[in-house]
RNA sequence: GCGGGGCUAGUCUAAUGGUAGGACAGAAGCUUCCCAAGCUUCUAACGCGGGUUCGAUUCCCGCGCCCCGCACCA
């Protein structure tokens, strides 16, 4: 049980991340990271990469500007879809979306309005506030994207990209002729994505400033499952809420071919497995903290004809929280960016020309860096940072006993062993009980103890965090016994 | 953006219109040496700005930030 104070009274004590620019009275939606932080962010970035590019050895990462101009967000439908006009009541000081209260008034739809108009109609209508009939304020536009103007004179319009997705797009064609033609074709992108959010909150759940890491995989909906058979004989089960049950805190196990059989493609349900095998398997995420969360057509984008959340039960955000979704994109996002820039983005694959459809694996990156926090902390008799070893910013410690007798040269010189394998600490203040608590407080997973026996050629202690079980391993065989640890191979627990 | 609550060392907190105290953490030393032992010493805070006042961390106003609810979340 992790409070949202424990987990952000922790990550902030121990150097994992802080609000950003707190020298200067904070600075909403934006957050640095700390020492450990970046140690643990890259470590998931790490093994997410391992994970999904090795999905298919036509997947791969590339790296796209954070800045793109009117014309490509235009084409992608952000530059109207994210800019919402609001009209505030002048006597209960409820918001509404300006186009929402004229399609409650008229049942037509009343899209890509200036605020003016929206006035004008709002006068003609006679609309009033739905809550307290009071009279509507003046509507004025909100963009959700950050713009920035370009060169001296600022004529180029521009902005921050609002998620990484797009920097795929505009690059399909370059990457399709440079990896030769071949669908299915994955491009990834861990990268910053901006947002102007109306008011950030829960920390590093909503930034103003964030982490993605998409996948967005191209393919041809004629032959995508012949790439990725989905294999039922392990009888894997799929833990699901369905769009009606989100608000409640549980799931359905369902056999993948279940899934099949309520109508989604195997080569999506291919898909949610991978994912739930790399939070349950790769994360060692616990099985009842996980789920997929049907979004119905009214929650989902526009574009988007297939949407599940992937979910983590946090107790610091109270509930399953979104941490990433996949995606059934179908061809809108290259449709759209031919349709913007003229060019023909149709392929030629096997027997037939098409615009490729996408998949995208999409995941909130500090949104699932605060799920594996939240989900390791542990405080009991002493307070343990679980987390899995692969996460943990630093992977070993080395401790002398005592500072005298030559125990601190020899655990110096193991040190420096240790340290050209692992991300290692050294450690010889304070008594050998306050190191360790020290280690397990950042989730450090092993600590070596150099005492008085090493010097009789005896080895060194290995102590494991969660247990505190210690083992004596010859000084020579330290860093195999360390990597067989860190890979599961071998256990302190017999 | 609206409403409510809040903001004191790194963290958690106490008190006060007149010298801001503690605990834990951190540093140094002594001592001990396998799970935050003990002792000594030290470092370190009133979110920012304005007002009232002889004097403001305290009262008032504005701003910032955090939390909760509403709205928003392509």
């Amino acid at each position: 049980m992790a409070s949202y104070d424990d987990v952000m009274s922790l990550s902030v004590r121990r150097g994992f991340l802080w609000p950003a620019a707190e020298l200067y009275g904070g600075f909403g939606g934006f957050y640095d990271y700390g020492h450990n932080g970046v140690l643990l962010r890259r470590r998931w970035e790490d093994l997410w990469t391992e994970t999904f590019l090795g999905l298919s050895d036509n997947y791969y990462l590339i790296d796209t500007t954070t800045i793109l101009p009117e014309a490509a967000l235009k084409a992608s439908g952000h530059v109207d879809h994210f800019t919402d006009v609001l009209v505030t009541c002048t006597r209960c000081g409820e918001s509404y979306r300006g186009d929402h209260l004229l399609e409650a008034a008229t049942h037509v739809e009343e899209e890509g309005l200036t605020p003016a108009e929206i006035d004008a109609r709002i006068r003609d209508l006679k609309i009033r506030c739905p809550n307290c009939k009071g009279e509507l304020g003046p509507a004025r536009e909100f963009n959700m994207m950050f713009p920035l103007g370009i060169g001296p004179t600022a004529k180029d319009r521009a902005y921050l990209r609002p998620e990484t997705a797009q920097g795929v797009y505009l690059n399909f064609k370059r990457e399709f002729e440079a990896l030769r033609r071949k669908l299915p074709m994955g491009l990834a992108i861990v990268g910053r994505a901006y947002r102007n959010e109306i008011s950030p909150r829960q920390g590093t759940y909503r930034m103003r400033e964030f982490l993605q890491a998409e996948l967005q995989i191209f393919f041809d909906p004629a032959t995508f499952a012949d790439f990725v058979p989905l294999d039922t004989s392990a009888g894997e089960r799929i833990r699901i809420a369905w769009a009606a049950e989100k608000n409640e805190p549980t799931a359905h196990e369902i056999a993948a071919e279940a899934v099949v059989e309520r109508g989604l493609p195997s080569w999506y349900v291919y898909h949610l497995l991978a994912v739930q095998r790399f939070y349950l398997a790769a994360l060692r995420i616990p099985r009842d903290a996980f789920r997929f969360a049907e979004l119905d057509e009214k929650e989902r984008a526009f574009y988007n004809k297939i949407h599940f959340d992937i979910q983590i039960r946090q107790e610091s955000l109270g509930g399953f929280r979104e941490v990433g979704g996949v995606h059934y994109r179908t061809d809108h996002d290259l449709k759209g960016h031919e349709a913007g820039s003229h060019t023909k983005q149709a392929v030629t694959f096997g027997a037939s020309k098409l615009v490729p459809h996408v998949l995208e694996l999409s995941f909130g990156v500090d949104r699932n860096v605060w799920a594996v926090l939240d989900l390791a902390f542990a405080k009991g008799d002493r307070l343990v940072l679980r987390l899995p070893p692969r996460l943990a910013p630093v992977t070993v410690a080395v401790f002398p006993l005592v500072n005298k007798a030559g125990i601190p040269e020899r655990a110096e010189s193991i040190f420096a062993s240790l340290r050209k394998r692992f991300t290692a600490f050294y450690d010889d203040s304070g008594s050998i009980g306050r190191r360790y608590a020290r280690m397990d407080e950042i989730g450090t997973p092993f600590s070596v103890t150099v005492d008085h026996e090493s010097l009789e050629g005896n080895g060194a202690t290995v102590r494991e965090r969660d247990s505190q079980k210690q083992i004596r391993v010859p000084e020579a065989e330290l860093a195999d016994a360390i990597a067989k640890l860190l890979s599961g191979e071998t256990s302190v627990v017999p």
